[in-house]
DNA sequence: CGGCGATATATCGGGCCGATAGATTGAGTC
DNA sequence: GACTCAATCTATCGGCCCGATATATCGCCG
């Protein structure tokens, strides 16, 4: 889900729809690459429901709109709205997380589904939520690491999958999954890891 | 693309909708997993331009519509109307490819863009291919992924990606993408061995 | 000044998915 | 036989996402 995206980016800065797609890349690289045709809709849907809002609109504005000349802005709305659209110039909307938004967001790590893709998103705003839920989220996407490796050994297995490329294609899924698997592993140890130390202080959990 | 999937299977046998879906599971496994809501409109799509026809509608159809009686098949078809749907009675349709079709695979097979799912789902249909194509695709791919690879590089020494779980994430991508690049060398080399082992035949190339 | 590439916002058509609906068949059950 | 229940089978709907496209400004270079 892009919400979830937009959402951890807005919540480390406030930004501007093309700064977003910027940091979108950044953070999420090779994941995903959210397009205009996404973010845009995407950011009316969340200014919608209240989880973000628009902080400031910068300088086009302020060249259009100078402070008390209100005939002059009239004027200006007058000569956008005969070019055919009302777009305007240069608006540059700098959009923020609200309140609702990081309950939103909150929401949108702990609980939905999971596509395979989300993981990843999830995994790159792991920093906003405590380490239960990271835990919890680390379980579940090796439970379903788990389910797609046996899925896959089971249609190896299948009579009419004996095309060599085929095959080739479910080995190599067989070995990344396994890959990941242990990946995930190395996470929730180091995860647990840094529990214990933790642990280790006044509040005294099992010894 | 779902098209490429769904010619794919129908160039080895005749299949109606619901089978199709097995067969794609089955072959494309945890890649993909086509739904009805792409399946169904994908078929009509198909059929529309050509690339497959219905050879068969079975069973059911036998059953409301037994031979010489067309006033039969007329009340039946009152009958489905008077039913708010024009739904057919278990119609199974069954489809096959045509020439068009075989022609419209090539195509698909051939040319366009690398969308990270497509490769898996042309490595799955490679059969229906030659060694030139195979070979062709199999570098774009490799290609691809060394893009791939740099991006994420470049992406970790970028300042503002400090953070652990982004880090993890994009290490986890350039051991998965690297394990990935061996894989179709891999397959690379054997698809050369292959055709080097013919080219030791009465038709000769270069000594 | 005139073009050119980056910045910036937004829409549109079309594909894909998950949910849902409607219908038929076959097996099991009393 | 009547009843239920799961599986089979086709299909649509709303909603999201993407690529292409439109529009407009900004800063830089020659």
């Amino acid at each position: 889900m892009i919400e979830l995206a937009i959402l951890g980016i807005l919540k480390e800065s406030e930004l501007h729809g093309y700064e977003l797609k910027k940091h979108l890349r950044r953070v999420l690289g090779p994941l995903s690459n959210v397009s205009f045709g996404s973010l845009y809709p995407a950011l009316n849907r969340l200014e919608r429901q209240g989880a973000v809002a628009v902080v400031a609109v910068d300088e086009g504005a302020a060249r259009a709109v100078p402070p008390m000349t209100g005939s002059f802005a009239g004027e200006a709305a007058a000569f956008r709205a005969r070019r055919l659209v009302t777009r305007g110039p240069r608006n540059k909307k700098v959009y923020g997380i609200t309140a609702a938004g990081e309950a939103r967001l909150a929401e949108l790590m702990a609980d939905p589904a999971e596509d395979e893709r989300s993981f990843g998103m999830k995994l790159a705003f792991f920093r906003w939520c405590d380490r239960p839920t990271r835990l919890h989220l680390l379980e579940r996407r090796r439970s379903s690491l788990r389910a797609r490796l046996e899925e896959t050994r089971r249609a190896v297995g299948t009579r009419g999958n004996d095309d060599p490329y085929v095959r080739a294609l479910m080995e190599h899924d067989t070995e990344s999954t396994m890959h990941d698997i242990a990946w995930i592993n190395r996470l929730i140890a180091s995860e647990e890891q840094a529990g214990e130390e933790r642990a280790t202080e006044p509040t005294g959990g099992q010894p």
